[in-house]
DNA sequence: GCAATAGTGTCTTTCAGACAATATTAG
DNA sequence: CTAATATTGTCTGAAAGACACTATTGC
């Protein structure tokens, strides 16, 4: 038997129904040298006052024709619920989070993306009915509205398999010394790193030129200072 | 200035417009010692005789509730669409791609996935309006539907940049030879592979369990027979 | 014996991880 | 001089790539 190879026809695309597309954002930043995750609680049904990652809809109408581009409503919506600029910060797909009653309401497809940013940034946004979770914390993610505990265990499964430098880059303030960079490295990979192999590695990232030196250095207390560098123009993800 | 977190309300969830969601496949063989990319000529506006890739439309409302998930529409329209059982071939996704604009009809979010089938299965499609073409042959990708040469582009990355074995294990008939192995493998990576580090590669998987010897030996012409091995029972990525 | 493919071992390079000593500052 | 942090180099083991020979079959 054989099968011929059918397109969607164009009067199928129009009358079949279509589910919401959203974007739940896992923004992690370094809190006392471990990576936490913001969450806010649930003021409304469902799930109401639970822990749940900022998230928001993907504009499909405005702007003129078809709306925005995933990676432009992942910025936008970030933008919107933490005041921070985007342009700074790393963003990373986590794919498409899609099981059937996910959401009770109705069929959401939620876009996962993992943001970083730095302590000063992390500082800037408003801890009213918003909080940082240590994301080793195991008791938060239990309780988690929707299937958001999944969506930040992908998370840490990306953040574990993927090249940590970007996400570890966008997590230190600028500049930052080698400490500081090494500090943010075991953060991301939950595991102390060797000072004298990181600086090797370091040297690398030198080498080719993803950070450069900025010239300064930097001294704290009674100590020998340290050089201080800043990441290339170019390392944000879109 | 602070920021306070806020959710999307449930009427805003009802109101805002929807996308389709679509799933096109990537489903790549092996054609004389090459990797091929099953396509589809269109019959039908947009695009209308042009290639494009299989695809289909996630189900939102049948099987009572919510629809399927979007892994279970992947397999679904790839038995479809092939009339190939889905138990057998290697699923990996390639991510959302919602460029606006992309459909020129109505805003439609695809994912992306890729699909290896083993040279039986492949002999199986239908080639009245559809075609095997070597993915390294620039020239068809020129002129594909919508943005499926971009899916296609992306396919490479992922099949360049992810281990080879799930997807080569895929695209060998069972049970098969070191050899044909190793085929699967310089199809995968687009280089020919030292036989006799491959073989010390290929020990490992014995090793850890993925391979398992079948027993036989197979002996094409006038030369030494090989032993004959299978993939173990869980190779397939839901 | 000859043709053809299957199967095995060694050397080198590269990278990651374990490990200790020296350098520069404040006090 | 002491405290504190910054910076540098060597050894070792694992894995990948380059490379040549022996083994088993059909004819």
């Amino acid at each position: 038997m054989t099968i011929t190879i059918q397109s969607v026809s164009s009067t199928e695309l129009e009358r079949c129904a279509r589910p919401i597309v959203a974007v739940d954002l896992v923004i992690v930043a370094m809190q006392s040298g471990a990576l936490s995750v913001l969450l806010h609680r649930r003021t409304e049904p469902p799930f109401e006052g639970t822990w749940a990652l900022p998230s928001g809809v993907l504009d499909v109408a405005n702007q003129g024709w078809q709306g925005e581009s995933i990676a432009e409503a992942a910025r936008r919506i970030f933008e919107y619920q933490t005041g921070i600029a985007s342009a700074s910060c790393h963003f990373a797909s986590l794919g498409a989070f899609g099981r059937v009653g996910r959401d009770p309401r109705t069929r959401v497809i939620s876009m996962g993306w993992l943001v970083g940013v730095s302590p000063e940034q992390a500082a800037r946004v408003d801890t009213d009915l918003t909080c940082w979770s240590a994301i080793a914390n195991e008791v938060p993610w239990l309780r988690l509205a929707f299937d958001h505990a999944e969506i930040i265990a992908t998370a840490e499964a990306t953040i574990g398999t993927t090249d940590a430098t970007s996400l570890a880059l966008s997590l230190v303030s600028q500049p930052f010394t080698v400490a500081d960079l090494r500090g943010a490295y075991e953060a991301v990979l939950g595991r102390p790193q060797d000072a004298r192999n990181f600086r090797r590695k370091f040297q690398r990232l030198v080498d080719i030129g993803t950070v450069v030196a900025s010239g300064d250095k930097r001294h704290q207390g009674k100590s020998r200072p340290a050089n201080v560098w800043r990441a290339a123009a170019d390392q944000t993800n879109p």
